[in-house]
DNA sequence: CTGTTAGCGCCTTCAC
DNA sequence: GTGAAGGCGCTAACAG
């Protein structure tokens, strides 16, 4: 297996300078047509491709951007990640992609390993606190954080599903559900605190309970579909859950397991899309954000802050509320 | 926004020279302890961190692996990407996740970058052809493809599903069904082969029918949903389906289009798991993959590939199938 | 044990 | 318009 040929090998068997054939790979207008085809010749010939590392290290740069992903199989932010790459391969970066896996220690490491690859820009689906920890880590690259934390300076994409979300609720009230419910992930804090509070507002203004606590917080849909039965079955329950897509699963086994049918038994309202909410026998009704426009946006943030200019204010409606066919009226016994 | 300290700045701060600050930073036994923690302490004051980019420059590798998925959402593939990087990371790598959008040109794109980044190796989940395109790309590189290709000499992980498929199978077989259908990702080829004249043996045996065709392959779990409600309403329609993971959501919506009721009117199995598979209700039974086993073994046989050793033969049976609700007797009027 | 030195492959002045 | 030379940050070989 012989070396990879370089820099020098091209240069020698087009008889020139190593300069020159640098100047026709970067696209230098100022080089003789002739000597121009000769060069690239001998760089189709030997298979000749330059060394992005070697390149960079030059450049002081990496050409490399990161996605860092709470968890690259979320149903809302997973998806994104080939739209994220299409971007910035336009913008001639590379996507390192990489996943945390829940765990706020790993996504450290992962920024770490991309701060110490000088890596030009990363975005962030964050776990860790964004405001405190990050900067340190991340030692001055831009990074834009998506969905963004209200208050932080920082470039971010606000992934606003208030008003869809409130819709959701709404459509739950109306159908006369007085008992209602919130599942989240566990310590994904800033983001949802607005919107927990209107919620709050909204259904206490309808006269309904939000029986939902720190105790319908999970940290994964194995651990939700684990202690969720019971909760269901409890005097009290709530006869209507909106649910983050990422413990949707975790909720629809514990419905099934309680022996309870959607709708009959319980409303459902999945905040976010997913394969599951949409082949779900009946359809699930959904918070629907616009993945691929908030994909674009973050990359655009990003390449802007990049640029060291200053990043806009957020895109506020992007979301909407479908209706399909997992609300419905409160069960007979409630 | 100064620039990031480099190996000088340590040596100066430290007064030594920078070959010492290099074998402190590498973890060269054959430092005194007093001068190793002097550099230390540099090292900490100044925030220093090797540049991973001139040291691989200088090394002539890489300390990257790359993983390249045909589709990152794919549920038998996607959520193997934390264990790889878990894996690749304790073998000191650092893991570039790609997707390549079940696009192949896309592959060859990803694979081309990862060859001019010079990585080390590549865990590959192929949409093109390994035996033929792959190694033209990758000029040497070592890869480990995810699942192997039957004909082919590189280093391959073999996803065995015959046996569990098989007694999938004989499962709807012995529910008395008589039209079955198999329903796959087009283009996977090579693979899938065996598998497939095995069933059709196995059908033809139990004077079955096996109506699926090249009709019932698609590209995409859309335009499965999208043409699949009219091939179920057809005339000598299948009673069951064994389905790709990838393709389960589209089966679903067509059955619940087609206003038909799993298994009442129609039998399903899942070929792997899914988070779909796991909370539909009924729970759809699967041909269950060892994914983590599959993913140690991938990272396991290119990690001895780079090291110029000889992988050893695939393991042959890491799937099992599961019997939950979805496969029940034969439709009434059929 | 530690300092010095010579590049890794490339880009970019600076002369010509 | 092109060649020569220096250096990006680091490691490895060789002196001392």
């Amino acid at each position: 297996m012989n070396p990879r040929p370089t820099i020098k090998d091209v240069a020698r068997r087009a008889k020139v300078a190593t300069g020159t054939v640098s100047r026709v790979t970067n696209g230098d207008a100022t080089v003789h047509p002739v000597i121009r085809d000769a060069v690239e010749a001998a760089i189709k010939e030997l298979g000749y491709r330059p060394s992005p590392i070697a390149r960079n290290l030059r450049r002081g740069r990496s050409g490399i951007i990161g996605f860092v992903l709470a968890d690259i199989s979320n149903p809302t932010y997973g998806p994104m990640v080939p739209e994220v790459q299409e971007l910035t391969r336009e913008a001639g970066y590379t996507l390192i992609v990489m996943d945390s896996a829940m765990d706020p220690e790993r996504e450290r490491r992962n920024l770490e390993t991309l701060a110490a690859l000088r890596v030009d820009g990363v975005v962030l689906n964050p776990l860790l606190p964004v405001d405190t920890e990050i900067p340190d880590v991340l030692q001055g690259i831009p990074v834009v954080s998506l969905p963004g934390v209200p208050d932080w300076e920082g470039a971010k994409v606000r992934a606003v599903s208030t008003h869809a979300t409130l819709a959701g609720l709404d459509d739950c009230l109306e159908n006369g559900h007085r008992r209602l419910a919130f599942l989240t992930i566990k310590g994904l804090g800033g983001t949802q605190r607005d919107l927990l509070s209107m919620m709050r507002d909204r259904i206490r203004a309808a006269g309904a309970t939000f029986v939902s606590d720190a105790s319908w917080t999970f940290v994964s849909r194995e651990q939700c579909a684990e202690q969720l039965p019971a909760m269901l079955a409890a005097p009290g329950r709530p006869t209507a859950v909106l649910s983050a897509s990422a413990l949707l699963p975790g909720l629809l086994i514990a419905a099934r397991e309680a022996g309870m049918k959607v709708p009959r038994d319980l409303s459902v309202v999945s905040i976010a899309t997913s394969e599951l909410a949409d082949a779900y026998d009946p359809p699930i009704n959904v918070v629907s954000f616009d993945a691929r426009g908030l994909s674009s946006e973050a990359v655009c943030k990003l390449l802007t802050a990049m640029r060291g200019e200053e990043p806009g204010e957020a895109v506020e409606n992007n979301s909407r509320y479908i209706r399909r066919g997992s609300v419905g009226p409160v069960p007979g016994e409630c």
